[in-house]
DNA sequence: TTCCGGATTCACCGACGCCA
DNA sequence: TGGCGTCGGTGAATCCGGAA
């Protein structure tokens, strides 16, 4: 039929550099003989997946080709025999392919410079099989999906492989290649970039030295604290990747390592996790600040032991902070708050805690710190669900070189009392 | 000084469609 | 049927500025 010879082209022992076993010639001899025409069916081989063994190849290739047949294959060629040169067996007759690298299944990504990939389909399914700094790797990867799936290489000759790895991947579902992909390292971290840690979601900050955890949950970055040393930053990764996946969390470390705290962790909602397992310096804050602007919580210890918990709201004028008082509620201190903001020259709608309401009437002028800088809350959590515009950001808001000209406009206004006339608030308000 | 969040970049991956 | 080229989405990594 319309078999080709693909065992290597040997003489004297000499192995032939440019032999070629790849379907480009297979193919041409496959039309040679029967243009037009699919290979019979009763011609065809059935090979069982689940089998392991060699798939006959429609490229030619056959399960008893010495050079490409299942375990034997690795003990065809020694590749000391060899001098452990890299043999290629795939089509290097300095055809480029289409995707400019000469090897089988390794493309060039122009989304990503410098770099090949490689991929193999599998079961009508394209399979990602990584990326790889030189075509080599890519295409060594290549033949180890190869290897697994149809026990044949298709770029370098199978000797010039670790054996004891090949035989390894032989024992993998060539079904499934999601083991196989785990052990060519798809999908985990990279290695190597300067300044950050060789573990998923964890770098270090430049100015703090100190090492980040991050975990991305649909689209929105979520911090996993600052840690004095990587591996509790890899930690706190890890658990946070189990909190949001589950038993399909990418862990940096064996996932088995969490098995003691795997349920749960799996159980919580992430933010119940972040605000109990995570320490950082807002989680610390959270049970002292409010999602109010210029309010803050407040806790009086009485002589009986008892605790009184008010909500402060106040307003930094000057640089000075000012109290408007205790209240009961979060929002009856966020509306004082208001209050003082609306009496400020210049407000703007947006500093307040209820913009889309009536204004307040102002507070009496007597009760208020002098204007002469733009408001700022009590800080804390006012930044979070306030929108991230706590008061001092306000001035933050009107852009750098503006604030800088009123700020510089302001101290040239100064009074002698030592505050700006006409109030910084003003000139923020043009 | 430390922590945090926004913005940006780009590596990674899956998938689609063309072609041999 | 499978190789190849490309595109678009996701999210990790990083930078940077502001707030505490």
């Amino acid at each position: 039929g319309s078999r080709v010879d693909t065992s290597p082209t040997q003489s004297g022992g000499e192995i032939d550099v440019n032999m070629v076993v790849d379907k480009v010639p297979a193919k041409a001899a496959m039309k040679a003989a029967a243009p037009g025409k699919r290979k019979a069916p009763e011609e065809s081989t059935v090979w069982d997946p689940s089998s392991k063994s060699p798939k006959p190849d429609s490229n030619g290739g056959s399960a008893d080709d010495p050079q490409i047949s299942g375990a034997n294959a690795l003990a065809v060629v020694d590749p000391s025999a060899i001098g452990g040169a890299m043999v290629p067996v795939g089509n290097l007759k300095g055809k480029v392919s289409r995707g400019g690298s000469k090897y089988k299944g390794v493309y060039r990504d122009k989304n990503v410079s410098g770099k090949y990939k490689c991929s193999i389909r599998r079961a009508e399914r394209e399979v990602h099989l990584g990326y790889y700094g030189s075509e080599e790797e890519a295409a060594r990867a290549y033949d180890k999906a190869h290897w697994c799936c149809k026990s044949s290489t298709k770029n370098f000759d199978i000797s010039t492989y670790d054996a004891e790895e090949m035989a390894k991947i032989k024992e993998m579902p060539s079904n499934d290649l999601t083991v196989l992909r785990r052990h060519l390292g798809v999908g985990l971290s990279k290695e190597g970039k300067e300044g950050s840690s060789k573990y998923r979601g964890v770098c270090k900050e430049k100015k703090t030295q100190k090492w980040r955890a991050e975990i991305q949950i649909a689209g929105k970055k979520e911090s996993l604290g600052y840690h004095a040393n990587e591996m509790d930053a890899v930690r706190a990764y890890d658990r946070a990747q189990i909190v949001v996946k589950g038993d399909k969390a990418k862990t940096n470390l064996p996932i088995e390592q969490y098995d003691a705290e795997r349920a749960k962790l799996a159980a919580y909602d992430f933010n119940e996790f972040q605000a109990k397992e995570i320490d950082t310096k807002a989680h610390r804050n959270a049970n002292w600040t409010s999602n109010f602007r210029g309010v803050r919580r407040y806790t009086h210890k009485q002589k009986n032991d008892q605790v009184n918990v008010k909500w402060r709201a106040e307003i930094t004028v000057n640089g000075k902070k000012k109290s408007l008082g205790y209240h009961d509620t979060q929002e009856e201190a966020a509306k004082a708050y208001d209050k003082a903001v609306v009496s400020q020259p210049g407000f703007k709608r947006h500093w307040l805690n209820f913009p889309e309401g009536a204004l307040p009437a102002p507070a009496p002028a007597a009760a208020l710190p002098a204007p002469g800088d733009a408001p700022g809350g009590a800080g804390g959590g006012a930044r979070g669900a306030a929108g991230g515009a706590g008061g001092v950001k306000v001035a933050k808001s009107v852009g750098g070189v503006k604030a800088k000209k009123a700020a510089a406009a302001a101290a040239a206004g100064e009074t002698e009392a030592g505050r700006p006339e006409g109030g910084f608030l003003a000139s923020l308000a043009e």
